[in-house]
DNA sequence: GAACCGATTGCCT
DNA sequence: GGCAATCGGTTCG
């Protein structure tokens, strides 16, 4: 069951933490990998410095204040790709940040993706796969050609992401602040499975249930 | 058009 | 723990 375009229209910080548990899949050509969220960021609008939306629309952010429900991926330091996903109705800005994921199928696709050299290689381990925005990004094999693209199954096209809802029981979520961010620093918008051994980076100490 | 810089990663000491 | 890699987006002149 694919998440409703209704789920990703609400309040970021609200997508953001019912993302935890949810399971992404994302089919290019032949080849479908799959993982179950375990890190996400939220980033809001004019309100959060941090932002790409925070000053308003540009070439680049616009898509944030777009139809929730798709991808927005962006380019950083020149080497690394990151995937978010669109939310807030159409007209008010928010993404959410995909950071790390639990692989659950494609294993064996994501390493050879992974891999600098792909020849004579050593297999990665499961929990250095997808543990990083810019990691899952290269392991699901997504870059900017993905930006735009809906969260809904389009098996017949090329390339397609698709969302679904955690399973039962959900996942406990915690908030702490985000990784990388030197304004607001202190704003707890990152959300996170403490009990995953796939995060981008400890739990830390100011974790909060949310 | 030039300068600055980043929601990261992996390799080096 | 430090730091280079390497590019496009954004801002400023």
């Amino acid at each position: 069951m694919t998440l409703p375009i209704a789920f990703f229209a609400r309040s970021t910080l609200e997508v953001a933490r019912d993302l935890v548990g949810a399971v992404l899949c994302a089919g290019k050509g032949r080849r479908i990998v799959a993982g179950r969220i375990v890190e996400v960021e939220a980033y809001l609008g004019a309100d959060d410095p941090a932002s790409h939306a925070a000053r308003g629309p540009t070439p680049r952010s616009a898509i944030m204040f777009g139809p929730p429900g798709v991808a927005y991926v962006y380019f950083i330091y020149g080497v690394h790709h990151c995937l978010n996903v669109v939310t807030e109705p159409e007209g008010r800005a928010g993404a959410v940040l995909i950071r790390a994921l639990e692989p659950l199928a494609g294993l064996e696709i994501m390493s050879v993706r992974r891999q600098r050299d792909s020849q004579f290689r050593q297999r990665l381990s499961d929990r250095e796969l997808c543990n990083g925005p810019g990691k899952l990004c290269k392991a699901l094999g997504i870059d900017h050609n993905w930006n735009g693209l809906p969260f809904a199954p389009q098996r017949r096209r090329q390339r397609w992401l698709d969302l679904e809802p955690p399973t039962w029981p959900p996942p406990q979520v915690v908030a702490t602040p985000r990784i990388g961010i030197r304004n607001a620093a202190a704003a707890p918008y990152r959300f996170l499975n403490p009990g995953s051994m796939f995060l981008s980076r400890p739990t830390g100490r100011s974790a909060r249930s949310v």
